[in-house]
RNA sequence: GCUCGAAUGGUGGAAUGGUAGACACGAAGGACUUAAAAUCCUUUGGCCAUUGCGGCUGUGCGGGUUCGAGUCCCGCUUCGAGCACCA
C-alpha cells in the first residue's frame, strides 16, 4: 500500500463525522480543558494559508490534551456581523445574510479539509437570533446597572435610585460621567424625562453627548480601536469628531480592574503592555487655579503628574472645546478666542495631528497660581486635548517640550526648577534631578529629589485643600451605536424622548429587512426603512445597530451551551467549563476584542452570571503568515524576461508573477505563457536552462499574486502535510512569510513513517520485544514532544520525529509496540495518517482515545558518555567515559590521558571543571 | 518621544551559561535507471590545509562578568510592534 493523502484523509474525515467522535458533554468525572481559537469574519476571499496556522496549533494542543484524558472543549463558530458584508450589499444588493451564509459555508468546507477536531455542535454564529438575543440580554443588564465604586463591581441601577430619593447625591459611590450634586427633594420632584437624563449619569449602559470618531465615508461612528493616526482602520477614510448623542458602555468603569487583571493572566508581557499602555492609568494630581478678579470664585481645575512643577508654571492652557473657555473668555478677546476655536472644529483629527504648527489664542483672563500668588495668563490651544483629564492644563515651559514650544512661540516666561537643566534650546523632561526656585511662603521644595517634591507638593495640596491626589486613565467609554444595518438591532423603543428597554420575554429583538442597505434620506440609519420598526403599542424602536465586537464580547461563554434557550449559559455548563484555558489568535485584538471581553466578562462576573471574572487564562498569540512574492524581470519595451541571476545586465521591471506556477523560486515556463494573454509569446533568457524568479516578503493579497489556498496545498500534499508543515515554518509566535519551498520536507517525512509499517503491499509489522535502542529512540521522542507541546514548540517537535523515524528506519524497526506509541505522538499533529497506522496496528478504537505515552527515564541513560575537554574553555579532544562514572573520576580520566601531558607540559593546573553535560574545561596557568 | 521585542549560514530556523548552526529547504557530487521521476549515500558557515587525521575564525557593533557568553550585565546600531501633542 502506498500513502495516498486523498483516500486516507476522505475516509477518515468521514469516519469523524459519522461517529461523533469530537462531540463533546459535560462531565464531572474528567477535569475539563478549555480550547478556544478566535472566531474568524467570513470574508468573501476565503481562507489563505496564513488563517489556519493558529488553528492548527490549538487543534494539536486540544488532541494533545484529550490523549492525556483532559474533557477537551475545542469549538468553532463565525463573527458574522461586519461592515464587509454590508459595503458588498451596498454595491450589488445582495443582502449581507446571503453573501454572509456564502461565506461560511466556503470557510466551513475549506476547514473540514484540514482535519479539525472541533465540536461542530456547538457551532454559534454571531447574526443568529437564537445567539445575538444574549447579546442583546447582556445590554439590557448594562441598561440597568450601575458600577458602584465603593463595592468595586456592577450594582443594579434601583439601587442608586433608592438612595437618591433618600439622601439625593449625598454619600453616592458610583461612576459617572459627571459630578452631579442633587438632594433628595430634587430628585423627587424631577420628571420621568429628567431622571432618565440623570441615571444615563451612572448607568454602564447610557446614552450620552459624547466627542465620537465620525466616518464620514462609512457613514458611522467608529470606536477608537477602529480608529488608527485619524482614518479607519476597515478602509482607510479620514475620520472627524463629532458630538453625537450614542449609547456607551462604561468601560472606563473598570479601568483599574481590567489593568490589575492583567497581573493574574499567562498572556505575553507584550500583550499585557498594550493592554496597559491602552488603559493608561497616571497618578497625578488634580489641582485649582482660580481666576483672578472673579467674584463667582472660578477656577480652573487642572490635572498634573508633575506637582513637583508648580512653581515654574507661568501660564495656562485650555483645550478649545473645554467648557471654561466661554466661562473665563474677556469681553475684549472674546472675538479673538471664537475665531480660533471655530477654526479648530472645522479641522479632522487627522488635520490636527498633522499640523504641528504652535496655535492658540491669549483669553484675556488671569488665573492665580496657588503656591506663588502670582497673576498667570489663560491661553487656548489645540495641543491641550478636551477628552483627557479636565481640558486644561499648567503649562511648565522649563519642564515640558510642549508648554516650551508654546512659550517659545508666543514669549512666555520660562523658569527652570531643576538644577543644572539648561532651557535655553530646550526643555528639561526627565523626571529627576534636584529642585531650585521652588519655595513658597509655607512649602520649600528646594534640593529635593523630583520623586519627593511631587510627594511633598501632593500632600501639602492635600492637606490645605488645593487639590487633591488623583488617578487619570486614557480608556475612554465604549461607543457602542452604529449608524449601519448589518448588526444586532438594540433592544430599546423611545417614549416621549425617553429610552426604555424591551422586556427580555420579548427578546430577541430580530434585524427586519430594508429595501436599501443605505441611510434614509433625512440621514437616518438603515433601519429606518424598515417597515413597522416599532412596539406593538406603536413606540418608535432605535435606529442604530450594535458594534462588531458586540457579539465577539462573549462568545466563549455560548460554546458552553450553544443551545440553552432560557440563559446565555446555565450555571452547571459554566461552573463546568468555567473559562478559555487557552486562547490562540493574533494581536491585532488586543486593544478591542480582548478588552471588551473582559470587560463584559466581569460585568457577568459582578451580577452573578458567570463564575470567573477573567476569560482568557492563557493567551498565544500567533505570528501573521506574510506572502512572499516572486517576480519576473521583463527587459524594458520588450517581451522578454531574464532570470534573476541576470537582470543587472539589463534595464528591467520586476513584474509580480502568481507564485502557483512557480515551484523554489524557477518559473514554469508554459504555465507562465498561458497565465496572461500577453506573455503568450514570451521569450526568456535563462541561467543554467532556467528561468529564477526573485522574491520580497509582502503581505498576502490578491494583487501581489502570493496568495496561497490551504485547498490547493491539501489537494497536492495532504492535510497532515499542511499540517505538519505549517508548525515546522517556525516558532508559533513570530510572524513569517509563507514560503512553499521547504514543504517536501515534511512530506518526505511522512512518506518516511509510512514506510516503516508498509513496503509495497507487504506488511512490515513485527510483534515481540522492541530493542534497547529502539526503546531508546522512542523514549527520547515521547519526552521530547511532551515538553514540546506544553511550550508550544511545535517546530522543534516535528524536527524531532524526523529524527526519531530516521533512527528507527536505520534500525530496521518495525515493531509493534514502539509504532504504537509512535503513531500516538504524532495523532495530534498529523490525525489522519496516524488514524490510518492506528488501524494498520490492529486498533479498532479511534486514535484519539489512546493513551498518550509516558517516557521512562531508564531507556534514556546513556552507556557512556563522551566528553569534550578544553583548556581555558578551548576544545582540545574528546574522552569517552562510563555513563555513571562519577566526576572525580572523569577529572582523573581527563587529566590522565595522552594527550594532557602534551597540553598542560610548563603549565599550571589552577582547577578542573567538570560539567554534567559533557565538558571538562580544565584551567592552567 | 515613551514602552516592549528582535538581530545566528544561500534560506526557514535549533541551542536549561557548557563542543554554535539541530531539523528542514536549497546547492554540489555520487549510487540505482536506457532516461526521467522517486529513493538512497556523501559534502555543505567562512578562510587556510587538504597523499594526513588538522588549524584559524565566526551568533549586528563596543565594553564587562565568568574557567567558559548566541545566551547574563552596561553602552550603541538597525529592524519590527504598541502608545503618542495623554500634561
Amino acid at each position: 500500500m502506498e500513502y495516498n493523502h486523498k483516500e486516507i484523509e476522505k475516509r477518515w474525515q468521514a469516519y469523524w463525522k459519522e461517529h461523533g467522535t469530537y462531540r463533546t458533554k459535560e462531565d464531572p468525572s474528567r477535569e475539563k480543558f478549555y480550547v478556544l481559537d478566535m472566531f474568524p469574519y467570513p470574508s468573501g476571499a476565503g481562507l489563505h494559508v496564513g488563517h489556519p496556522l493558529g488553528y492548527i496549533a490549538s487543534d494539536i494542543y486540544s488532541r494533545y490534551k484529550r490523549l492525556r484524558g483532559y474533557n477537551v472543549l475545542h469549538p468553532m463558530g463565525y463573527d458574522a456581523y461586519g461592515l464587509p458584508a454590508e459595503q458588498y450589499a451596498i454595491q450589488t444588493g445582495q443582502h449581507p445574510e446571503v453573501t454572509t451564509v456564502n461565506n461560511i459555508n466556503r470557510y466551513r468546507s475549506q476547514l473540514d479539509k484540514i482535519g479539525f477536531s472541533y465540536d461542530w455542535d456547538r457551532e454559534v454564529r454571531t447574526c443568529s437570533p437564537d445567539y445575538y438575543k444574549w447579546t442583546q440580554w447582556a445590554f439590557i443588564r448594562m441598561f440597568n446597572s450601575y458600577y458602584d465604586t465603593a463595592l468595586d463591581k456592577a450594582m443594579p441601577i434601583s439601587r442608586l435610585e433608592e438612595h437618591f430619593a433618600e439622601h439625593g447625591t449625598e454619600g453616592v459611590t458610583a461612576a459617572c460621567g459627571e459630578e452631579l450634586t442633587f438632594t433628595a427633594d430634587e430628585w423627587k420632584a424631577m420628571d420621568e424625562k429628567r431622571r432618565s437624563d440623570t441615571l444615563m449619569n451612572y448607568r454602564i449602559a447610557y446614552l450620552g453627548n459624547t466627542m465620537v470618531n465620525w466616518c464620514p465615508k462609512l457613514g458611522t461612528v467608529l470606536a477608537n480601536d477602529e480608529v488608527s493616526e485619524g482614518v479607519s482602520i476597515r478602509g482607510g477614510y479620514p475620520v472627524e469628531q463629532k458630538l453625537m448623542y450614542q449609547w456607551c458602555l462604561r468601560v472606563s468603569a473598570y479601568a483599574q480592574r481590567l489593568l490589575d487583571g492583567l497581573e493574574k493572566l499567562d498572556w505575553t508581557d507584550s500583550l499585557k503592555e498594550t493592554q496597559r499602555n491602552w488603559i493608561g492609568r497616571s497618578e497625578g494630581a488634580e489641582m485649582k487655579f482660580a481666576i483672578d478678579g472673579r467674584t463667582d470664585g472660578l477656577a480652573l481645575e487642572i490635572f498634573t503628574t508633575r506637582a513637583d512643577t508648580v512653581f515654574g508654571v507661568t501660564f495656562m492652557v485650555l483645550a478649545p472645546e473645554s467648557e471654561y473657555v466661554a466661562q473665563v473668555t474677556t469681553p475684549e478677546q472674546k472675538e479673538a478666542v471664537d475665531s480660533y476655536t471655530e477654526s479648530i472644529r472645522h479641522k479632522t483629527e487627522r488635520e490636527r495631528m498633522i499640523d504641528k504648527k504652535v496655535s492658540g489664542v491669549f483669553t484675556g483672563a488671569y488665573a492665580v497660581n496657588p503656591l506663588t500668588g502670582k497673576r498667570i495668563p489663560v491661553w487656548v490651544s489645540d495641543y491641550v486635548l478636551a477628552g483627557y483629564g479636565t481640558g486644561a492644563i499648567m503649562a511648565v515651559p522649563a519642564h515640558d517640550s510642549r508648554d516650551y514650544a508654546f512659550a517659545r512661540h508666543f514669549d512666555l516666561p520660562i523658569v527652570p526648577l531643576i538644577e543644572g537643566a539648561d532651557v535655553s534650546e530646550q526643555s528639561f523632561d526627565a523626571k529627576s534631578g534636584r529642585m531650585i526656585n521652588s519655595a513658597g511662603a509655607d512649602l520649600d521644595l528646594n534640593g529635593m529629589e523630583v520623586k519627593d517634591a511631587i510627594k511633598a507638593t501632593k500632600e501639602y495640596i492635600s492637606r490645605k485643600g488645593i487639590g487633591k491626589v488623583k488617578v487619570n486613565y486614557r480608556l475612554r467609554d465604549a461607543i457602542f451605536s452604529r449608524q449601519r444595518y448589518w448588526g444586532e438591532p438594540f433592544p430599546v423603543y423611545y417614549k416621549d424622548g425617553v429610552p426604555h428597554m424591551l422586556p427580555e420575554d420579548k427578546l430577541p429583538l430580530e434585524l427586519p429587512e430594508v429595501d436599501k442597505f443605505l441611510p434614509t434620506e433625512t440621514g437616518e440609519p438603515p433601519l429606518g426603512r424598515a417597515k413597522n420598526w416599532a412596539t406593538p403599542e406603536g413606540y418608535p424602536l432605535e435606529l442604530c445597530t450594535m458594534p462588531g465586537f458586540a457579539g465577539s464580547s462573549a462568545y466563549y461563554l455560548r460554546y458552553m451551551d450553544p443551545h440553552n434557550g432560557d440563559a446565555l449559559v446555565s450555571r452547571e455548563a459554566n461552573e463546568y467549563w468555567r473559562n478559555v484555558d487557552l486562547y490562540i489568535g493574533g494581536t491585532e485584538h488586543a486593544t478591542g476584542h480582548l478588552i471588551y471581553s473582559r470587560f463584559w466578562n466581569k460585568f457577568l462576573y459582578d451580577l452573578g452570571y458567570v463564575c470567573e471574572d477573567e476569560p482568557f487564562r492563557k493567551l498565544v498569540n500567533q505570528g501573521m503568515i506574510q506572502g512572499r512574492s516572486n517576480f519576473v524581470y521583463r527587459i524594458k519595451d520588450t517581451n522578454r524576461f531574464v532570470s534573476a541571476g541576470l537582470k543587472d545586465r539589463y534595464d528591467v521591471t520586476p513584474i509580480h508573477v502568481d507564485v502557483n506556477i512557480v515551484s523554489n523560486d524557477i518559473l514554469d515556463l508554459d504555465r507562465f505563457r498561458a497565465w496572461r494573454p500577453e506573455f503568450a509569446d514570451a521569450e526568456f533568457e535563462l541561467e543554467d536552462g532556467r528561468y529564477v524568479c526573485g522574491y520580497a516578503v509582502e503581505k498576502m493579497s490578491k494583487s501581489m499574486f502570493n496568495v496561497v489556498n490551504p485547498d490547493d496545498v491539501v489537494e497536492r500534499y495532504g492535510a497532515d502535510t499542511l499540517r505538519l508543515y505549517e508548525m515546522f515554518l517556525g516558532p508559533l509566535e513570530q510572524s513569517k512569510p509563507w514560503d512553499t519551498n521547504g514543504i517536501d520536507g515534511v512530506n518526505r517525512f511522512i512518506r518516511k513513517m509510512w514506510n516503516l509499517f508498509y513496503r509495497g503491499d507487504e506488511v512490515l509489522l513485527t510483534d515481540g520485544e522492541p530493542t534497547r535502542e529502539e526503546l531508546k529512540a522512542i523514549h527520547k521522542l515521547i519526552k521530547k514532544v511532551t515538553g514540546d507541546i506544553e511550550a508550544f514548540s511545535y517546530n522543534t517537535s516535528i524536527a524531532a520525529f524526523m529524527i526519531c523515524v530516521n533512527e528507527l528506519s536505520q534500525l530496521k524497526c518495525h515493531n509493534r509496540q514502539v509504532l504504537t506509541q509512535l503513531v500516538v505522538l504524532l495523532a495530534p499533529f498529523a490525525p489522519h495518517v496516524s488514524e490510518e497506522l492506528w488501524h494498520a496496528l490492529g486498533n479498532e478504537s479511534t486514535v484519539c482515545d489512546a493513551e498518550w505515552p509516558s517516557w521512562n527515564e531508564e531507556y534514556l541513560r546513556e552507556d557512556s558518555v563522551n566528553y569534550a575537554v578544553s583548556f581555558n574553555g578551548k576544545a582540545r579532544y574528546n574522552i569517552t567515559v562510563a555513563a555513571d562514572m562519577d566526576p572525580k573520576a572523569v577529572e582523573a580520566a581527563a587529566l590522565g590521558h595522552e594527550n594532557a601531558a602534551r597540553w598542560l607540559e610548563g603549565k599550571q593546573v589552577v582547577k578542573v571543571i567538570v560539567v554534567p553535560r559533557k565538558i571538562v574545561n580544565i584551567v592552567v596557568k
